[in-house]
DNA sequence: ACATAATTTACAACCTTTTTACAAGTTGGA
DNA sequence: TCCAACTTGTAAAAAGGTTGTAAATTATGT
C-alpha cells in the first residue's frame, strides 16, 4: 500500500480514505474491525503483523489478553475476499500474518523423469 | 458534485444553486432540511460523513445530543428518492452516510458448471 | 505422537439503524 | 385572525448488524 492509501491489482482495490474496498469491480461491505484489520495489514504489504500488534493496535488488548478474537475476525475478512482471501492473508505460524500482493498461480508443471518412465 | 453545485447522473440531477432536485426528470419537492441533508451528502460525493458532523453543520447539535432525527430525515429524503433512495444514499454502520453515484446494477452471471449439467 | 496453534461454526449480548406514529411548530392565504 | 397544510423533532418498537467467546475440529512443528 502507498502512501496514498490505496492499493490495487488485478483483483482487489483498496480505498483507505474513502474506506472502500472491491473484489473483481465488486463493492465489498466491511465492517469497522473487518476494514481496520484489512487496512492495517495491506498498509503494510508484505510485513508479518505479530498477533500481538494486530490485537494491540485494533483491539487495545495487551499481550495477556488470551483470545481468539483475531483468528476469527481474520477469517470473517479472508471469507469476504471471496476465492483470493487465502491469498491475500498470508497465516505465519505461531506470529501473525502478512498480507501478500495477488500472485497469478503457477500452472502446475508435470515433470516426469525419463529415469522412471513407463515402460508400456 | 463539482465547485459548480451540480450532479447529475442516469438518474438524479441536483442543482445546489436552483435548490432543485429532480429523479428520472420528475422534479423533487423537498424540505428545507432534507434539501441541506441531501445538499451536503452530495457536495461530499463518495466520503463519509459522521453523524455528529452532519448533526453538527446541519442542526447545531453537539456531540453528547443524542437523537434519532438525521436517521428520519435520511429515511425521508431516500423515500423522496423513490426507487434509488436506498443506492443513493449508503448507511455506514456505526458511522454515518455517504452519497454514492450511481452505478448500474450488476447482472448477475449464471454460470452451469459442466461437470454438473443435467444429462438429457 | 505430542503439544501447541489456527480454523471454523455457532451463538448470545450488545449496539445501531429503521420504521411508524404522533404532537408541536411553522407558514401562507382567506 | 384563523384554518389548513406542511415541516420538524421525538419517542418507542421493530429490525438488523457487529462483535467477542466458547468449543470442536483441523493443522503444524518438533
Amino acid at each position: 500500500m502507498s502512501t496514498t492509501g490505496l492499493y490495487q491489482d488485478q483483483h482487489l482495490e483498496i480505498n483507505l480514505p474513502q474506506a472502500m474496498v472491491s473484489v473483481d469491480e465488486q463493492r465489498l461491505i466491511l465492517t469497522r474491525k473487518e476494514f481496520e484489520l484489512l487496512a492495517m495489514l495491506s498498509a503494510n504489504e508484505g510485513e508479518i503483523l505479530p498477533r500481538n500488534v494486530l490485537l494491540d493496535r485494533i483491539w487495545g488488548y495487551s499481550e495477556e489478553i488470551r483470545t481468539r478474537t483475531l483468528d476469527v475476525h481474520i477469517r470473517r475478512l479472508r471469507k469476504k475476499l471471496g476465492l483470493y482471501g487465502d491469498s491475500y492473508i498470508q497465516t505465519i505460524f505461531g506470529v501473525g500474518y502478512r498480507f501478500q500482493r495477488f500472485r497469478e498461480p503457477r500452472a502446475l508443471i508435470s515433470y516426469q523423469s525419463p529415469l522412471f518412465a513407463a515402460t508400456a
